[in-house]
DNA sequence: CATTAATTTCAAAAATCCCTGAAAGTACGG
DNA sequence: CCGTACTTTCAGGGATTTTTGAAATTAATG
């Protein structure tokens, strides 16, 4: 299932084994269970900590680690998006910038040059909303996702709202709280 | 770029340049433009019909095909997505849903339905709403990205909105409506 | 229906990715 | 500091994926 989320097919076991496991494990638990040698495993906790996917405790009278993963999956999702938001879309939009600063002089530049803009932009706003939504609670964002393509009536209701009662936004908030 | 959008290096690298040229390219121009062999070229554009991302055209006198990426990105964008959605997302639910179903017994049974619960709440509804969210305009979806967290507070705004006038949801709409 | 231009298929080569075991590294207790 | 218990590194080999050219297929044309 990982194999798509920027993770590799033997790093994705590791942690489902760590995700589904009762009690943490410790990379010796981890080579032993998924037949894997002792060295992969150890790349692979590796990679994941890279990833800020693991939790860990050492034990009193035990030199191992142990690990295991968040039980939130919530909490696992954003880590997961945001560091690839930071490791690929980031760099990405850097280089779109850089493309973008190039002079154009043909008609086939400003086509590429449109081109390149509107990926630009998508990707740009992506990423900000992306880190705008990642402040929300998991449960704010179950309501939210819930909410789904009815939040355009809300949206075309606030707009609406706004104009009709000839109030700006801060007062139709303080409406709200004074009624919640 | 395309490499974790479940798309090969060498497709990606089609679908680029058929996405910044300004007129649309026939195989061989592709496989010329990039050095790759035409075979190459054959199933990079087979995959990419597969995924529905291409538009194509024939000339008069011309027997070859003449390949386009659609101008709004938005477009590539939600195709790739919702085909990801079917091919990924829908099968993983499957399985998923078969887990669950069988009988749990022990207490690390009970723990390891608990996680895979929590996995499969995740995933669906964040098919669902994909799915609800793929019906809006571009225009739509633009409003709602730059939203964004503010989301939240009109949220929450409506809950309350709501209980302090003591209005149903059709009533909220039908004012806006009048409004609008 | 034979010819030819264009495309697709497929097995094998080439490139890439991933796993392993041996060796080196680290840190703790005596 | 030495021994021990554990972890990490890394070059080499194995597995998987990708690319290719030759051959097969398709379809338009005279």
């Amino acid at each position: 299932m990982g194999s798509r989320w920027g993770i590799s097919r033997t790093v994705g076991q590791i942690y489902a084994l760590l995700y589904i496991s009762y009690v943490p494990l410790n990379a010796d638990d981890i080579a032993f269970l998924l037949s894997f040698s002792r060295s992969n495993v150890s790349m692979g906790l590796k990679e994941l900590q890279s990833w800020r996917l693991l939790r860990s405790e050492f034990r009193a009278g035990d030199r191992r680690e142990y690990f295991r993963a968040p039980e939130d999956v919530w909490e696992i999702f954003r880590t997961l998006a945001d560091e690839r938001r930071r490791r690929e879309v980031e760099p990405t939009l850097s280089i779109l910038r850089e493309c973008l600063l190039d002079p154009k002089s043909t008609t086939q530049d400003e086509h590429f040059h449109t081109r390149l803009q509107a990926m630009y932009d998508l990707i740009s706003m992506a990423n900000e909303w992306f880190v705008d939504i990642q402040k929300l609670s998991a449960e704010d964002l179950t309501s939210l996702m819930h909410l789904g393509a009815q939040a355009k009536k809300l949206l075309h209701a606030k707009n609406r709202l706004l104009s009709f009662a000839g109030l700006n936004k801060e007062e139709i908030e303080e409406i709200s709280d004074s009624a919640g």
